[in-house]
DNA sequence: CGATTTATTGAGTGAGGTCAAACTGGGTGG
DNA sequence: CCACCCAGTTTGACCTCACTCAATAAATCG
């Protein structure tokens, strides 16, 4: 396992950043598109200058235009409750799209801030959907995405109704393992790009719980924390308690059930 | 190949129920499309035979191959949790979409089972995609749909993460009461398709808790409750609980869009 | 460097879960 | 008619997990 990684060569916040040549388009919105069709989705985003860290992407409210795909660094999405409490409802990494949940509502329903040093493609909506008239790969990519994105909000409910402290914990860490994995980078070891309290709320948790299941893991020599970087030393064991192996969809074999 | 669609075999009572004569178009997938485009949209769909309560829509692994739009009675999703629990995920309502959210897994993620008899169109995905090819505004509205229900997703995680039980049944009550009436029944008088249990196992909580909560409501005067009858009693107190205003999207003015 | 935010740990509490028992309404059959 | 059941619902008693409050420790920042 290389500890150095080498991602860090392929980012450059430069020109050449473009979908062909990105290390990322086998996990964005050009995956299944071919060379022609890449390129011209690769006409219409734009690389915006790398947000600072606590900066905004958009604001809840704003006039819904744009999607993002987040190159490098880290988003939250969170909305604000009507007693003015926050509460973040995911967290975007490399490759990922954010914003898809404005589209019918003209304006963003949630607020989009950077967890740290970030930079984004950005997408004009009108333009995308120009685009997808033509590209029908690009169309049920979009959906694809969308659904996907559906789904992982199911699961995030159930976690939310019917998971303990524990196994919400289990769940985030594995779930970031595997995605940080996908993306390249040691399943094993990362750094957690949120602090605890935004970890809590996204969970649902006290951040003080957050805390003792991670001091109470670490006893139990399931990971080992240091500050933000996270060490995953059971996976099986932590995997387990997560419950809902997730995530990956388990194609089964067996949809010839009788009807 | 289209095993030529003789209309009259299939179902009586749909002899008439085709979209453009359909009391929910202008909520389902038709909405925004001119007569012509309906008139394609309702080639491909097929009214189904009603399901009777407890039948199966489809079940979570089944080869993902149609979307169906509720026309009467209700229906659940849920999922199995790895411990063998059931978790439902929603409930839909006439006019509202099921399965969008297999698209992405060539098999449905949840399974569908009726509440109480049902009927449905059922929409082989595939043609409505081909069909959308043609139909910018059917595109757009099935994004729509998607994006809706993605908001609808952040509204249950954060009912999940952050409100009490009052305030859980609260927004649940107004929730529906909402849905009802933009059906054209009543917002204040309406039945629960589900039971007491399935309210609590959507909600995240015991089956004694949603009770006893009913019952609490009751005593303040919020709600009248007779089994799964309910009568609103005070809609301002109940929506004030509830806390965020939701479901409704807030237009700010700025929307000029053809009515 | 101190100042301020963020994280950890401890003690006490309460909302909601669990378990158990009682009640309801509807169906069935004597 | 009543007795009986069964599933769904309600109510009560008790307990537990995670929250709150508070104090300290560590990290981050100016």
């Amino acid at each position: 396992m290389p500890k150095g990684q080498l991602k860090g060569i392929c980012f450059h916040p430069s020109k050449e950043t473009k979908c062909v040549t990105c290390s990322l388009s086998s996990l964005c919105l050009p995956i299944s598109l071919n060379f022609e069709d890449i390129d011209q989705l690769d006409k219409i985003i734009k690389r915006r200058q790398p947000l600072k860290k606590g900066e905004h992407l958009f604001h809840q409210g704003d006039r819904f235009d744009c999607v993002y795909a987040v190159r490098s660094g880290s988003i939250k999405n969170y909305a604000m409750t009507n007693d003015g409490e926050e509460q973040i409802t995911n967290f975007h990494l490399p490759s990922e799209l954010v914003g898809m949940d404005g589209i019918d509502c003209d304006t963003y329903p949630v607020s989009a801030k950077a967890l740290e040093t970030t930079t984004v493609c950005e997408i004009p909506f009108s333009r995308l959907e120009e685009l997808a008239k033509e590209l029908p790969e690009l169309r049920s990519q979009i959906l694809r995405i969308m659904s996907r994105e559906l789904r992982d909000d199911k699961q995030m409910m159930m976690l939310l109704s019917k998971k303990n402290a524990e196994q919400r914990v289990a769940t985030f860490l594995t779930n970031l393992s595997t995605r940080f994995k996908r993306r390249g980078y040691s399943p094993y070891t990362f750094r957690l790009p949120m602090s605890r309290n935004e970890i809590g709320n996204y969970l649902g948790l006290a951040v003080e719980t957050v805390s003792r299941v991670f001091t109470r893991f670490q006893n139990n020599e399931l990971i080992a924390v240091n500050g933000k970087e996270v060490h995953i030393l059971n996976m099986d064991d932590l995997s387990e308690l997560a419950g809902l192996p997730e995530q990956e969809p388990r194609h089964i074999e067996v949809n010839a059930s009788t009807g």
